[in-house]
DNA sequence: TGCCTCCTTCCACTGTGTGGAATTGGTGGG
DNA sequence: CCCACCAATTCCACACAGTGGAAGGAGGCA
């Protein structure tokens, strides 16, 4: 029972899938060649898709970008989301008393994707920004967490990707071994691939939804393991505050 | 010369542009209906789209939503978006300075859409907040600045789809043209179609850009045209800033 | 002005998408 | 507990919409 799928819808998400920050002024070339498509096809696709109010097209760069209309699918999508409607204020409240960042992301393909992500800051109180942005699987805590949930032939398909395109993948692959045994014992891992920030993550596990993951960030000079282990509890403790809430609002029920 | 349009593409579309915050779960029959599809290609269109990782089949409920990778176009959107980029920092400052709301926004089918809204609120300092949001032309200030730039063709298309489903369509007529008008004499317009809310837009036109329009709001028991007078020199000032800076970009250039 | 490159249009072919009809599956009622 | 109903899915033969190689255009740079 192959699933039905349509070529030509398919092909035409992909194009739209091309359009990244750094890559946000695509010409019909290079869509081809991110694509594997014929020029041709990629040319009557774009079309349609400037037709459909998906992308512009920029006469002077001979190139198209992603068009407001999106924004409105974005829009739908976090308002309908049970998850995020409940998570979001109790994220917030969180973020504000420890004051650090707080996150919520799913896994898209190889990479996490935040739902949402309330950063602290010092000045502005604080300013629920990024949601849609990317970070990589293997090097995040998000990430990891969510490979420890992961299905077994998933993660191996992953991994595979990984290790094709790590160069220093025998180290990080006992990084991501470690983060899952972590997230077995503990329930949660930390990571901090970026410097001077030290990462937490746990994954959230909800009736009849897809796997999320909650994370904490700061910036700090401390050592990683003490600030990772004031962290946890409280982390932890957002993860089950918002399974409780989410099944009493009858999530995931008729 | 008739534009090339892909079939299946944009029917996918139609089905991804039926999810509305509040039709934001949605079954293949009301998405049937909605499209005008026959219920069979419905049902292979969203199992694509579900394939594709922008819709989630809900198995209780029978139906669909959007899944979470839409929150990337938005955010590959944002990012690309040069107005955007010149007008936010902008539209915050203002909207701190004056305590008011300051929104950013495009026409798309019969109804505006935020890129960016800056709601100024008493507690939380300011909370940038939605964007993707819709409101209808017809009824607000930014729908009418926005009227006042659009190509006559256009405006009378939509003339006709406003009168169609207004009962009280000779006042509005009127106070459309009247706002018009105020936009062609002094570059702004007002409305209040949220009671205690008073709201002015000015049509921001760019080179090589579609037209954008801004507005600013507030809530308030002041008389209207009063308030409307204070704010609607900072507000066009605040337009001609901003085509300032994008033509000093180099926006709408090689 | 003329070359060069990239994009678009053309065209014949084929395979893919289509929608009516039959089937399955899941729910609420008896 | 089983049956009847409604909606969603799958089946199928057909038609035609989409495909991609190759020719034709439209800019841009020298």
């Amino acid at each position: 029972m192959p699933t039905p799928s349509n070529r030509s819808l398919e092909r035409g998400i992909e194009i739209l899938r091309a359009f990244r920050p750094g890559s946000t002024l695509l010409g019909n070339g290079e869509l081809a060649e991110r694509t594997g498509l014929a020029p041709a096809t990629v040319s009557r696709l774009t079309q349609t898709l400037v037709g459909a109010g998906l992308l512009e097209h920029d006469r002077p760069a001979r190139a198209y970008r992603l068009a407001a209309p999106v924004l409105s699918f974005a829009h739908a999508m976090r308002t309908g989301s049970t998850v995020l409607q409940v998570a979001a204020p109790r994220m917030r409240a969180l973020a504000e008393k420890l004051r650090i960042n707080v996150g919520l992301a799913v896994a898209d393909r190889s990479e996490m994707l935040y739902l949402e992500s309330i950063r602290y800051n010092k000045k502005a109180s604080l300013r629920s920004v990024v949601s849609g942005q990317r970070v990589p699987i293997e090097l995040t805590s998000l990430g990891r967490a969510w490979l420890a949930t992961a299905p077994p032939a998933r993660r191996a398909e992953l991994t595979k990707e990984f290790e094709a395109r790590r160069s220093n993948w025998p180290r990080l692959r006992r990084e991501i071994d470690k983060a899952i045994e972590s997230v077995r014992r503990r329930g949660w891992c930390v990571a901090s691939w970026q410097p001077e920030i030290v990462a937490l993550a746990t994954p959230l596990v909800l009736p009849n939804e897809r796997v999320h993951v909650l994370n904490a960030s700061l910036s700090t000079s401390e050592p990683a393991n003490e600030v990772a282990q004031e962290m946890s509890a409280p982390l932890l403790a957002l993860g089950e505050q918002i399974a409780r809430e989410f099944s009493a609002r009858g999530g995931g029920l008729a």
